[in-house]
RNA sequence: GGUCCCAUCGUCUAGUGGUUAGGACGCGGCCCUCUCAAGGCUGCAACACGAGUUCAAAUCUCGUUGGGAUCACCA
């Protein structure tokens, strides 16, 4: 049997790192077997419904690369993929299971809090309308009257299957409660709608979050009572955002749009999540897609949640901006650049300083402030003992420089870093005595990305020199 | 509360009866160096606890503790 494999969302909202990590596995599954993955959209909860929701799905898979072989704008032969667009097989298959004593009609008033006040936890829901004969509920139906269809679980003893991810599972029939499969409005419930439409797609394996374990068995049941062979279950752990806490876009955690917009990599993104949860066994930890379909098995899946590590990620982002190539890399820069500065610099120049040293494309806007405008600084910050400077030496050699520089003409890092060693064989001055305050009178910041010949060319000639001569200017009034 | 599941450095993890418990991030130190990064080297740091089984347990069993999930006309 072809491996098969759907990402099922449903579009309420962004994209949460804990979806779009379940939707990774799903597709490596799939491609790592040789299969194919479905995208199906699980919109059968019309009031948590989000417009828009369903573009940033398909932005987002694409954005990582991970394509889809069917799904609602593909197309295929197992649609349509959007399960709204599904009503009428549902209420078919729904039908038919009760026939085959599945499941059982319902008239029961909805009741928005079972749970807490008048169905307290613990104590379930015996519903009478199980001891409706079929006939008079059938009448009852065609009557117009309002029903859900509602599961029988007639079944005692344990229920037992096997997951690939947690082994075998044991769930006694007792715990599992007679659920809603079809909604008055006409409309599965998740429970069912998974279990037509997976066995309708012919889902081979089945990845979801490991809230799903426990109902599992409910499931089996109505694959049981169509005679159809339930799937390979790979339930997986949660992406914790702390020991406690899940992952979730309520709490205003990161989702993938936050992180790409923040300045991350989608590659470094699923890079990094692909290995929260999993691991190839080996010390490898930079993978691309196309990697990850060659070593992915699902068997090293981890069984414990993983707490979603920013720092790692940045890390790895950090990796992925370094391996890029400075064509791709300035192209990703220029629009922090249009964000952050209006002058005139050697951005070229300026992208190869910065991609060695930044984490995030975002980290490109706080190093590149000083080149902007220079900000009042303290001339303290020409006292540095290892560099062994001070404003004096400051003085001495930002002078010396300055008729240096003035007329040179080559202004490259090389000529400038030659020269100025001159400058200082010369002067008897260690290079770093000259360097150093030159740094600090082009930026006024203790640290900067690059060295001072490396500002200098940032910034060009003109600037360079007049950012020399106005700290000239303020060492001579105050020393 | 019932039931199910989980438990190795702060974090992500390797480990399937015998290892100096390995790697990565982070953190500290050193080297390199035109400040800072990057790169190289290095240090600190973990088997939740208690019983058992065994010549031998992070690994197997049981219990305890801690955490998570589930018990909707949400998925």
């Amino acid at each position: 049997m072809k491996a098969r494999t759907r990402f099922a969302p449903s579009p309420t909202g962004y994209m949460h790192i804990g979806n779009l990590r379940t939707a990774l596995y799903e597709y490596l599954i799939a491609k790592s077997l040789g299969g194919d993955f479905v995208l199906r959209i699980e919109d059968t909860d019309q009031k948590r419904y989000v417009e828009g929701a369903t573009d940033i799905i398909y932005a987002t898979l694409k954005q990582v690369g991970m394509l889809w072989d069917e799904g609602p704008d593909v197309g295929g032969n197992f649609g349509p993929y959007v399960q709204s667009e599904r009503k009428d097989i549902y209420a078919k298959y729904a039908h038919e299971l009760v026939e085959l004593g599945g499941a059982h009609y319902c008239f029961c008033e909805k009741n928005e809090e079972t749970s807490d006040d008048e169905n307290p936890i613990g104590v379930k829901f015996d519903d009478p309308c199980k001891h409706i004969p079929l006939a008079e509920a059938k009448k009852r139906i065609q009557n117009g009257e309002p029903f859900v269809v509602r599961q029988n679980i007639t079944k005692k003893g344990t229920s037992v299957f096997e997951d690939v991810v947690y082994g075998k599972i044991e769930i006694d029939y007792d715990e599992l409660d007679e659920g809603v499969l079809l909604k008055s409005d006409g409309l599965p419930t998740y429970n069912f709608a998974n279990v037509i439409d997976d066995h309708l797609m012919q889902i081979s394996h089945v990845v979801r979050g490991n809230e799903y374990i426990s109902s599992t068995p409910k499931y089996n049941l109505i694959y049981e009572a169509f005679g159809w062979t339930p799937p390979i279950y790979v339930h997986v752990p949660p992406v914790m955002k702390d020991a406690q806490h899940k992952l979730s876009k309520r709490n205003g955690d990161a989702s993938f749009q936050d992180l790409t917009a923040k300045g991350y990599l989608p590659e470094a993104i699923l890079n990094y999540i692909a290995l929260l949860g999993w691991n190839p066994g080996t010390e490898q930890e930079i993978f691309s897609l196309d990697e990850l379909k060659k070593v992915f098995t699902a068997e090293r899946l981890n069984k414990s949640p993983s707490i979603f590590d920013i720092t790692k990620l940045k890390w790895m982002n950090g990796c992925y901006i370094r391996n890029l190539s400075p064509e791709k890399f300035h192209e990703l820069a220029i629009p922090y650049y249009n964000k952050a500065l209006t002058r005139d610099v050697n951005l070229k120049f300026l992208s190869t300083v910065l991609q060695p040293r930044i984490e995030t494309l975002a980290d490109i806007v706080s190093n590149v402030d000083f080149i902007e405008s220079l900000a009042k600084y303290d001339t303290a910050l020409y006292q540095n003992k290892k560099m062994k400077t001070d404003e004096n030496i400051a003085k001495t050699s930002l002078k010396l420089a300055l008729n240096v520089l003035k007329n040179l003409d080559s202004w490259t890092n090389e000529a400038l870093f030659e020269s100025l060693k001159k400058v200082a064989e010369k002067s008897g001055l260690k290079n770093w005595q000259i360097l150093y305050p030159i740094r600090i009178a082009l930026s006024g910041k203790e640290t900067t990305p690059g060295g001072a010949t490396e500002l200098a060319v940032i910034l060009g000639k003109n600037e360079t020199l007049k950012r020399v001569k106005n700290a000239l200017e303020l060492l001579e009034t105050n020393f």
